[in-house]
DNA sequence: GTTGACCCTCCTGTTACTGGAGGCTTTATA
DNA sequence: TATAAAGCCTCCAGTAACAGGAGGGTCAAC
């Protein structure tokens, strides 16, 4: 069993982050030491990990608390969890493609700039086609 | 030049978030007209389609500020623009790290479920032992 | 010439935290 | 063993980035 300092280290979540979760009851804490402390077991860091990625990604918290769930419920038609995580990953596909944009975008940035001190970097000129039409 | 609608319809944004932006000064309109409407051009536009996507990968308003003065300042030395585009780049990597383990985490949940009625569906069990331990 | 779709500003509300006060508890140190 | 530092608690206030809505002007169309 882990403090919460502790399963903030191996989440990289704030400990306030990790509080809030257990708060809104998305992310509970395992138990509590007799003083009240919150303790975590390895499967709440595993929740805590999958709802840090989740949230990165715009998933709200009801959608992470949905999401985990899916993950739980065992009496749930698997129909279910299999239409709504299809619908999420179609979610993902199209950041997907959007990160790969905007990864697109600073690359061409940073490739225009030769590194020395010629202060001349106009990327929108080169993109004002599109995000997508920068092959010219 | 195109309404505040039209700069919508052409971006996504809701016309409120493109208002907000207005307000704070990161993509300001291009002009009014004399009844006091916005009015946007297209590298306008471009720069709301930028901020999306930066935004989407959360970034903050006041890094999109910074990203989108990169752009513009051209009397900022390119090894300044070079160095704060290589760095957020890395933060872009390390998304697209997150984005493949969830996609991955959520792509496990769907193929588990047969999609028929069978009410089992414990993913968590499987992917226990770490996100990138799932090849069991 | 008025109806309906847009636009404006201003103000309040929401989500998901974040920071800090005030006050116990546990651990390291003298 | 005392005490100081670090960690934990609750509670409350504040923040970022919008979203909703009131109240009211504007413009194209029938």
């Amino acid at each position: 069993m882990l403090t919460i300092n502790d399963a903030s280290k191996r989440t990289n979540l704030p400990v306030k982050t990790i509080r809030y979760y257990d708060e809104v009851g998305l992310v509970m804490a395992t138990g509590r030491t007799p003083a009240g402390y919150r303790l975590y077991d390895d499967r709440s860091c595993q929740k805590l990990g999958f709802v840090q990625r989740a949230r990165q990604f715009n998933f709200s918290i009801e959608e992470c608390r949905e999401l985990l769930s899916l993950y739980e419920d065992h009496g749930r038609p698997s129909r279910d969890v299999k239409k709504i995580t299809l619908s999420k990953l179609a979610l993902l596909q199209r950041q997907l493609d959007d990160l790969t944009t905007l990864t697109l975008e600073l690359q061409t940035l940073a490739n225009q700039c030769t590194g020395d001190d010629r202060p001349d970097c106009p990327i929108l000129n080169n993109f004002s086609a599109g995000p997508l039409a920068s092959e010219a």
